[in-house]
DNA sequence: ACGCTCGGGACAACCCGTTCGT
DNA sequence: ACGAACGGGTTGTCCCGAGCGT
């Protein structure tokens, strides 16, 4: 509750911050509890004391790899005042950091891995990219209620052609060891963008 | 398919086939031999006559699996004859049937899982990514020299866009379990499309 | 026997003393982990809990079983205090118990079977009969030191004479199921051994 | 029976000349089929035609190598009219080449591999060294009728000390992967062999 | 309360010796 | 003589809980 609590507590967020870049890189099933031992430098039943299971340690560690996305991006995004700069923004900090954690973007990770089973993983990727069509939605409804962008557009189909345009191309970027896919996607939107502006008279 | 093929080749294909789909769901390290000899019906033994390893299986798993995408979705075009009818049945086909394999599109699901090690698998993952794009850019170029796409865009940034928004919209709509991240994606290339193609004067 | 140490130093030891015999039975490629754990009363998790690998355990396993040949055959020679008393000692204890370990002299058996592939446990059966070899020929040496044997002999030739013949009968009196070769072997070597000890003029 | 039998014996022998070296290195139970069919460039099929089992094609191989060793030792002993000197060349002979197949002497090592269970193989080590056994005591005894060598000794008990210190120094040797112990042998029986030869009157 | 030591047992990938149809 | 398949074996790792010491 308050930040200065017991070492318990303490314990339990340090493995959450080892154990989430373990778990975006090699996926649930390819994170053993042994990489964990090894990442934390605790044994298996100091681990096991603060997480009742292997999946409640990898839940937590995406939501903490989620929130620090989170918390990255929309820092850069305080600076903006209008909403066509915040979508602006949040497309340049994407392009520039399209992985807040090693391993790539979690919520593109952990919606791929965890397709199969693991719906308790499922369903916060679920609210993760939620939480996130959301943002850029209302954002667009801001923009359009300000009048910086047309009202013809649809915010939830913008929104998602966005979202999708970045995801795609991160995992492009990180197949091809390159930074084109990035940076052909940041200047795709950014036109896209300023295409749905609306652009004062003359 | 293959008349004259011996019964060892015909049993290799059939392990791939039954394979394939297991791979593209649970991922390398999700799937065990265990589920692969539910699915094939045969003994371990069986299936390590045919393959020197599970790694090995994968890659031929994941090559079969991205053959059969590209045989859909090249059927699904050779009834256009523009490049740019082309290109509009590439979108309408991949936003139609995103995963010819159960679980997904093998190429996204591929390069995620592969993401840390596993480099054979991820080499693989990585021609696919690059096969694609090629027939893009290619087509791209054809629409360029024929006279139906403008010459002021980069064939290059334009494939991976194209490219990148669908995949991204194949993760959305798998994790949110609707169709619309795609639908959203066909109607937005769709319109960029025509919007780079050179409008016949009036 | 170590007073104070910890239950996992016990089951360690513990189940040295049980593989021990089994590997100096069957051999090393012919010990499985199964077998182990028949013995040991352990499952495999216990078992790899203490030792890492097979290798690792048939290692120590041999350093015990070597170490308690060394111990009991020792203590058969602390009465004597003359080094040709001690020799005669020496063939006489070996040929009196030639196993201190069921399966024979794990010096023999370690040395044949790690013959192929198995430096590590080469190396240490190397090191088990170049102790003895030296103590052999420190007693000889000793022995000519106080005068009880003759100055000519080499003390490596007939400490390795020794050992191989002792070696080689019990290869011999396994093989024929009876105990005949280690007889004429001690017969022969302590007969030997009177004939290089210096006899007091008359 | 004839020399030139038909294809298959001819295969047969071939198998057996192949897999001997390799089950005399690498002992029964670390020889896998796998191995065999790399060497002999059959497959498992191909080998399972000649020999029932592995443990068939075990025996088979054991007894080649065997009659290889008799053959070559023998030819040695060949131009040698009297005992004594008989007994003086095996001694050579094998100081010489002790093993005359890769791995080293095959007696010693199927002794004590088949030490455990493998009654079959087991067998057919204890008749080899007995057949060796008796041509040394005949020898010995021959040595005795002609007044070579003294009547007291007992021929049962010199040879089992040859042999003894023979396959105790080829163990030796091999570990320690020098020669030493086989000359040290070498010396001491041929000092020995002459110690138990009647001098003639002076 | 916390963390570690110890052990369990299921399961991993892979290889074994063997059989049989062709 | 091969090639296919089998089924149980191999070593080793998995995730996890019980219990001890601090």
């Amino acid at each position: 509750v308050n930040s200065s609590t017991g070492k318990g507590e303490r314990t339990r967020l340090n493995i959450i911050k080892k154990a989430a870049p373990v778990f975006n890189q090699f996926g649930y099933s390819g994170t053993s509890l042994t990489d964990l031992m090894a990442k934390t430098g605790l044994e298996k039943g100091g681990i096991y004391r603060h997480f009742q299971s292997k999946q409640e340690l990898a839940v937590a560690a995406f939501d903490y790899a989620w929130s620090e996305s989170k918390r990255i991006r929309l820092e850069a995004l305080s600076s903006f005042a209008s909403p066509l700069e915040k979508l602006h923004g949040m497309v340049n900090a994407f392009a520039d950091k399209p992985s807040t954690t090693p391993g790539g973007c979690p919520l593109l990770n952990t919606a791929v891995d965890s397709d199969d089973g693991n719906p308790e993983l499922r369903a916060h990727a679920r609210a993760a990219l939620r939480e996130w069509l959301d943002l850029v939605e209302q954002t667009l409804r801001d923009g359009i209620a300000c009048g910086e962008i047309v009202k013809s557009i649809s915010p939830p189909a913008v929104a998602s052609v966005l979202v999708a345009t970045l995801e795609g191309s991160v995992m492009m970027s990180r197949l091809k060891a390159d930074r084109c896919a990035l940076e052909f996607a940041r200047q795709h939107l950014n036109t896209f963008l300023i295409g749905i502006s609306r652009k004062p008279r003359r």
